[in-house]
DNA sequence: AAATAGATACTACATCTGTAGGAGGATTGA
DNA sequence: TCAATCCTCCTACAGATGTAGTATCTATTT
């Protein structure tokens, strides 16, 4: 299944730490969604039931962690995403990314760098 | 509101017409994803109520059109991946899917000239 | 010990999604 | 004209999602 957009939220905070307790979750999502605690509680036993969560009930509190990594979600979401809204056209999403978004002068060599390295 | 993978199906076989009939976006649509009738038509009544999608009611039968366009459909859906799954670090995106995707050539000198048409 | 603050469990509820089934009108091909 | 098809409308229903409220238990603080 795809995640959807809360769970990106929920783990992203849960990737930034090695395991976290609600508080500490609740605290970190505030600011940027102002959930309930109750809220982010009820994804954390959502998201536990799909196993992209475990949730450490020895500890007390309980500690919560992602089991699902990140790299590996991400990689399903570019396919989704590149199929449903390009059609498998890797090459006009990049461009539509690139004309878009600003990238700094590090990243522009980088990627020209990963061009060139194509071309053997 | 974000389209759902099935509204990007339905788009996209409308896009490619020009205003169809239910018949032939059944046609269209049922190899793909073989979907009964029906919920095809539900689809299409559904986007109607979302603004997604009119209905020439006038004509019998009538006639289907996308109200949205593809390429701010696809913005939004560029804007929302980029965040969610890149916490808007472009860069990045861009890297990982030319690391994993086939470019032709010609794509990639394309994107190269895009590259240094940023270099001013 | 009583009040307070956290944590957990359980419940709730409206929407949205996915996927049709059935009824009834319109069209058409034999 | 009668059956076979389409088309449209209406209804249904399960599961996923978003967002909590309540009740309870447990440390902690006064």
């Amino acid at each position: 299944m795809n995640l959807s957009e809360r769970e990106w939220t929920v783990l992203n905070a849960l990737w930034k730490t090695n395991g976290a307790e609600l508080g500490e979750l609740v605290t970190a999502l505030f600011e940027e969604t102002k959930w309930n605690r109750n809220t982010v509680l009820t994804y954390l036993t959502r998201m536990e039931a799909k196993g992209l969560v475990t949730i450490e009930k020895e500890a007390s509190p309980h500690i919560y962690r992602a089991t699902v990594d990140r790299e590996s979600c991400r990689k399903k979401e570019r396919r989704s995403f590149l199929n449903r809204v390009y059609k498998g056209s890797a090459g006009d999403l990049i461009a539509a990314f690139l004309k878009e978004e600003p990238i700094s002068k590090e990243e522009r060599d980088q990627l020209r760098k990963l061009l060139d390295d194509m071309e053997v």
